[in-house]
DNA sequence: AACTATTAATAAGG
DNA sequence: TCCTTATTAATAGTT
């Protein structure tokens, strides 16, 4: 029974929500046509729902539209700058969403080749990388040589053990040290980077601090699906 | 008394008439308003009464104008075909880049995936991930499993080379065996991968468990680091 | 979707 | 024009 007027429907499930509209602008829709009908008027409604972008028009789409062709011709001047305002509205929209999509891609750039680096190690033939790629990879041997600058700078000072397991905040940064160094400074020197570190010694380089570690080891792993 | 729900004006006096069309334009307006607001919906009413060339427009002219103008922008109006038609471009845009950002964010995902799976290997803290992270890495390590499974099949046949070494771009690159399998199988090995896989030596095949997924069986994750 | 109790809208009269 | 009142419509809650 009607306990209210009218619901508050914000704050109802999508379910309810649309169907308690669609009673009320239905309606709504026939008080509308009874008046246009028996008071002679004419009437153009139009309804944006929240949820979706396809407007409702009464009484059709076609009769809305000469109602509002005729409604805007009575307001001349001011339509044609509603209409620049909207369009310049929707073009700083998709410049945004450009924006967004250049960022993401980068993203995604720098994703591709931290594993292009990880595969290599995995044993992923060199031969099929293509120039972009190779590029790329340059680049985060680049990044990945000034850290081991940087850490070689450490390593100098009197007072400054190495500390084998300083841990990573991950995924926010993509420059972070994936790489057991030691590994990876001889992988470098493999590849001809490591400037003052000469290959040759027979090192095998499987890192062994990860000897441990284990992956989904109990019946735990069942609930994370 | 309400003899009838709605009278017909038509046969009225001019005066009577609009008095009454008053009152009923008056609730409309206020039935759409409580709609609008308590419903969270759009609305823009027009309104031609007879008599009378300009026509009312609900919640204000400029509202109103507001929704006509998206409303047109959605139906496309002969009058302003060609800005209408340029506003739906510029909205096709727009969701043709919302798709294409969606993309880019799964494929991201993917990525981060794998750099976690190789940040784990390399030493990172499990106990570091959270729920999603762990799901996603089990994907990972699926996929991972069902390739040493392979290699394995490789290994068992005694005549089989691997056919790394041509040309390589590289500047001074000897692609070292230490791009090969045997650091990853080592590693893999070390996490309990498929525990009876010995590179260069085909041994029996490990007593790999059926699920890819349930890697490793004691749960030693404490002394992980 | 149909039903019912409740509230809103409205016509007619003051 | 505004109030009152009888009547009908709209509608929330329920099934």
């Amino acid at each position: 029974m009607a306990t209210k007027r009218l619901r508050d429907t914000r704050n109802y499930s999508e379910n309810a929500r649309t169907s308690i509209l669609d009673r009320r602008v239905t309606s709504l829709f026939k008080k509308v046509e009874e008046l246009s009908i028996l008071c002679d008027i004419e009437v153009a409604i139009i309804i944006f729902k929240p949820g979706s972008i396809q407007p409702i028009a009464w009484k059709s789409a076609s009769l809305a539209q000469d109602v509002l062709t005729r409604y805007l011709s009575c307001e001349a001047n001011d339509e044609i700058k509603s209409i620049v305002k909207h369009e310049t509205y929707l073009q700083k929209k998709a410049k945004k969403k450009e924006k967004e999509i250049s960022k993401l891609e980068k993203m995604n750039e720098e994703k591709e080749m931290e594993l292009l680096f990880n595969q290599l190690v995995e044993g992923k033939n060199i031969n099929e990388l293509d120039a972009r790629q190779m590029k790329g990879l340059l680049k985060v041997c680049a990044a990945k040589t000034a850290r081991i600058n940087e850490r070689k700078e450490q390593l100098k000072q009197p007072l400054n053990p190495p500390s084998n397991n300083e841990n990573v905040i991950l995924p926010a940064s993509p420059t972070g040290d994936l790489f057991n160094d030691s590994w990876f400074i001889e992988t470098m020197t493999s590849l001809g980077y490591g400037s003052g570190i000469r290959y040759g010694s027979g090192t095998k380089s499987a890192p062994t601090k990860g000897n441990d570690t284990n992956v989904g080891d109990n019946g735990h792993s069942k609930d994370l699906d």
